[in-house]
DNA sequence: TCAACTATCTATAAACA
DNA sequence: TTGTTTATAGATAGTTG
């Protein structure tokens, strides 16, 4: 029996897709972990498709779960410590998981880097007051952020009219300039994979 | 010579660590590409790391460019007609491209791929009012939209205090209640992986 | 540092249970 | 359909120029 060289086009047959798709994303999955590893980048992963309902996460759900209920019951001004100097802190960090994989079980590594990871992300988006609850799903972030946005300027301009002013020039005007502002700054670190 | 099978964990030294990193990251963008075409899933891939200074890219920068030029000379009334039955076209996109292979060279498809993406995501996009022009750098989008709702609900804040109300409770509030609302409603489709 | 090279390891397509 | 097997294609670690 010959095993052809694959052609790279798309593949009609439906549950030829779905087996090739499972199978690929598995090792995407694998592939992700491995770079975050050995090059110490922490990656947090979410996949949604057609083929899944849920989406798919990297690290595991009860692993960011348990991570989000840890950092919940630390201080305030112990959460914005994480905050500073993140790449020495997360390299130390991760330079140390990677020591004690020696003498721990794999989980245990796995629990140290979703750690790291997670006391990096909170720190800075508790800059915007999020929510950490959302971030286990960060799909929903952008989506519902940018509802949030029209919402709130929808409240605030019916409380305005209610306030006896006849129009709503305000409100409108924002959301005529919501285009936002391409600014200079950047988020340091962050790969954004988004599959429509 | 003997080649060890490579150890799962942090590589310490740089140089080492950095050669890893690249050879390892073109695989990653590679196996993006490979799933997105062979299972109809068009993927956008940014990639910000220590080694790189500039976010990596898929597909290629020059196309993205190209593609979010060649939208926004379509007239509006277009550009909204591109957001219905985005599943159905997407497909059918992508099977037309994928024939297309036969005869054109692999630049020439990679053009519709980015085509098809782009006009899914603005499509998404544009129900929020975004500045297309944004969303080359999806790193930029979480960030600046955050912000962007803070400033705004700062500026009707004022705008109202002008008209002379006392106080500003109801953007004081609205920024209170700004921690998102887990929706039950989920961005088709989207893969998000990010590193801190 | 970067670009090959290639032996070896890994992913996976197809076959099969 | 899901899981397992296995031959082959593909990725890459270590080396060389």
């Amino acid at each position: 029996m010959t095993r052809k060289k694959v052609k790279l086009a798309f593949i009609a047959n439906d549950s030829s897709s779905k087996a090739t798709y499972k199978k690929r994303k598995k090792g995407l999955m694998k592939k992700v972990n491995e770079l975050s590893t050995l090059c110490g980048i922490n990656a947090c992963a979410i996949i949604y498709s057609p083929y899944d309902s849920n989406p798919e996460v990297w690290p595991s759900n009860s692993g960011v779960q348990r991570i989000i209920s840890e950092f919940r019951t630390l201080p305030e001004m112990d959460q914005n410590k994480k905050m500073v100097d993140q790449e020495t802190f997360l390299r130390q960090r991760i330079a140390k998981a990677s020591d004690n994989l020696k003498k721990q079980r794999k989980d245990n590594l796995e629990m140290e880097m979703t750690e790291v990871m997670f006391q990096c992300l909170i720190g800075n988006m508790g800059m915007f007051n999020l929510n950490i609850m959302d971030l286990n799903d960060l799909g929903y972030l952008i989506d519902q952020c940018l509802k949030d946005v029209n919402r709130r300027i929808e409240i605030l301009g019916n409380s305005r009219m209610e306030l006896g002013e006849s129009s709503n020039n305000v409100a409108a005007e924002a959301i005529q300039t919501l285009p936002i502002i391409h600014g200079s700054a950047r988020v340091s670190r962050v790969d954004v994979h988004i599959t429509f």
